[in-house]
Formats: structure tokens, sequence, C-alpha cells
DNA sequence: TTGCGTTATATAAATAAAAGTATAATAGTA
DNA sequence: TACTATTATACTTTTATTTATATAACGCAA
């Protein structure tokens, strides 16, 4: 019987949600792309939920993700702030720390 | 700004949930109570969900958690099997350990 | 044989979440 | 000035999930 571990990690404050994978997917295509539509097409969100999901998020967290520009050459567009990086940096490390330790847990307890 | 870590841990099988908190709590109280109906009145679900629930568990796991005893006195009622109880027991102690391990890494990267 | 509390099951209703649509405002540039 | 691609925002529609309702079968006990 092949079973596997599966698992959410998440940031909250004061019981909503602040942090998670799909914030830090969206705030990479930003980074690469320039702009918060082209990220959400990337993952086929559309543009409106993208940018409910950020507002929120920034709302909660008392800052800003992103810096944004509207119109002038290309239309404007969307750049990560410091402490994006910075949110977004501690949470890989987390993640990714946390995905090795969780599954030699398993490994241990469930094989 | 306090921020606080939060996780779901559950066990899957071909890309289904088969085992997690909600499944761990019922068996817990079927296990006292000696009846799933009483089971799911204890945390507000209804009956027929949790039967639901239980049901997808089994067919999915391939064996049953619970042993039924339909009618009779006291109407009948529901006991666990022994693989229901191996299963609780190795998840609560990931669980345990899980939570250790995630929050004082937590700790380590964000505070 | 009737009542009881349970398991078993299907279906409907209500609620929540996600996705989609529409439109205004903006500021460079051709 | 007209065009462009973007941000900003409000709604509507659709889909998924959860909750509620109803009913049958069962077997012991009074």
């Amino acid at each position: 019987m092949i079973l596997k571990l599966r698992y959410k990690l998440w940031i909250e404050k004061d019981g909503e949600k602040v942090f998670g994978d799909g914030p830090l997917d969206i705030l990479h295509r930003v980074e690469r792309t320039g702009s918060l539509r082209q990220a959400a097409e990337e993952i086929n969100m559309s543009y409106s939920q993208a940018w409910n999901l950020i507002k929120d998020l920034e709302k909660r967290l008392g800052f800003n993700l992103l810096k944004r520009k509207v119109g002038g050459e290309r239309g404007g567009g969307s750049q990560l702030t410091e402490q994006a990086r910075e949110m977004m940096m501690k949470f890989e490390i987390f993640h990714e720390e946390a995905d090795q330790s969780l599954n030699s847990l398993y490994k241990k307890i469930f094989k």
C-alpha cells in the first residue's frame, strides 16, 4: 500500500492568511515579468483574483508587496518591494527545510 | 508584527486523502462512545457526512476502520478495527513530532 | 409485535469559493 | 491626440463544498 505524505504550510496574522505557496509563486512571476497581469495569466488565474489576493495580503501584513506603476510605457507594471523579497526568502528557506524534516520523519514512522 | 505558523498534514493514496486530523478525531470519539452517530453529533457534524467520510476512507485504504453492528440492543454501534488503531497511532506520533520540528524551525527562521 | 437507536443511503438545499466580465484611470509614446 | 498595456475595482456567474432532510433496514428487548 503506497501512502504518501502531504502537507500545507502557511503564515497567519490574527487568524488570517498572510503568506503561503500561492503568493510566493505569483510574486516570483511578478519579479520575472514585471507585471501582475502577466503573472496571473501564466498560472491561468484571473487578474482580478490575483489583484485581490495581493491587496488582501498587503492589508493584513501592513506593508506593500508590490511597487505599482499605472500607465506610461508598456502601460505600467509592478515590482517587488524589499519587504516582499525578505518574506519570500524566509518562507522559501523554511519550506525547504520543513520538507526535508517532514519527509524523513514520515519515513521513520510509516515505513 | 505577530505572525504565526500554520500547517496541515495528511496522508494520500493515489492522490486522494486517506487520513488526517478529521478522521483521527472522529475515530477517537467512536472509540469512546461506541457509536459513529454520537461521534458525529459531538462535533456538530451531520451523521451522513461522517458516514460518507469514513466510507470513502475505507474504500481508498482498502480496509475497514469500523466494525459495525446494525440493530440489536441500543440499536447497534461501531468499534474500531485493529488497522484503524494502528493508523491512528502512527499518525498521532507523526503529528506530534512534526509539530515540534516545524515550530522550532519556524522560530529559527522567522524570529 | 412494537419501539428504540443505530447503520446505510440518496437527494435537496444552502453556503462558500472560484472564475469570469466589465469598465475606469493612468501616463508614456508614436 | 490617439493608442497601449497596465493597475484598480465592482459585479455577476459558475462551480464546489458543506449542511440538512428523509427514509429504509436491522435486531434486540419489553
